[in-house]
DNA sequence: ATATAGTATACTTAAATAGTATAGATTAAT
DNA sequence: ATTAATCTATACTATTTAAGTATACTATAT
């Protein structure tokens, strides 16, 4: 039960474009820098995103990365799903055929309640709200110096 | 996001060892066949249980194991924190160095958040709970029959 | 004694993760 | 038109982790 570096990667990716959000398209130069995080890596994260139609992009010199939609309107949960791949914690869930005993599991109930709490805990936070703490974050910061 | 087989094999075999508890010694050959799962590989996830003292053993002729404590003081959380080897989701909670921006980072906090309300839901559900649930579910099940 | 069970350690295989490399397509600016 | 900045597509590689097996013990009830 580890968050795979794509979704880290992928939830700061995405909360650095909501900070810039209305402010045309983000260069991955510029965010590989902020975030530290090389724009090879960038570059694959933003493929399914893109797919998803999370973000949108524009080619040729000053393009580069949007949102495609308001940050209150793109959840974590949205996000993490993708980049993981998969929405459950366990396998047998989405192919209960995988087990002969999925029927009468009695952890799988477990953790098909725990999935269900750990997303819904997900789908109530926007980038907006992260964006939000950022900027809050930041400005706390500098009047601390 | 994703539970070990480690995780989810040990949560099976505890649930047995639950249902079996006050009954002497269970030999891992029975759990192997009531659990399908190979008795090396019980084994294996024995090591770890038995270190921490959630299970004792009796060695030789009709040895076997048996849970070190009453099925009401053993929650989820003990279980699943051993067999996942962790109880973060994001390493950067243990380690905070191993990431530089740790002290800013607003995803950071969502994912204490995180696995802080995932534990949580862990601690509440013992054995005996889910003990109680599987001989629920198998009397129904004769009832159908 | 002996067979039954757990113990310890090490090995193997496969899959997933995390990333890099190379070559190409678009397009704004000149 | 050319160029340089940017995104796009695909494929490769190295590392780690997960999952499981094998071999050789040790302890003990009968």
């Amino acid at each position: 039960m580890k968050l795979s570096t794509r979704s880290r990667y992928g939830a700061r990716l995405m909360v650095d474009l909501a900070l810039h959000y209305n402010q045309g398209p983000v260069q991955l130069s510029e965010i590989s820098k902020r975030q530290d995080i090389s724009v090879k890596y960038l570059e694959q994260i933003l493929i399914p995103l893109k797919k998803a139609g999370y973000v949108v992009t524009v080619r040729g010199p000053k393009g580069g990365y949007m949102l495609a939609d308001p940050p209150e309107e793109i959840t974590m949960a949205q996000i993490v799903e993708l980049l993981e791949g998969r929405r459950n914690l366990v396998a047998c869930m989405a192919n209960p055929e995988i087990c002969s005993r999925s029927d009468v599991c009695i952890t799988k109930n477990l953790w098909e309640e725990l999935t269900e709490m750990i997303y819904e805990k997900l789908e109530s936070i926007t980038l907006a709200d992260l964006a939000e703490k950022a900027r809050r974050k930041d400005e706390n910061r500098k009047e601390m110096e």
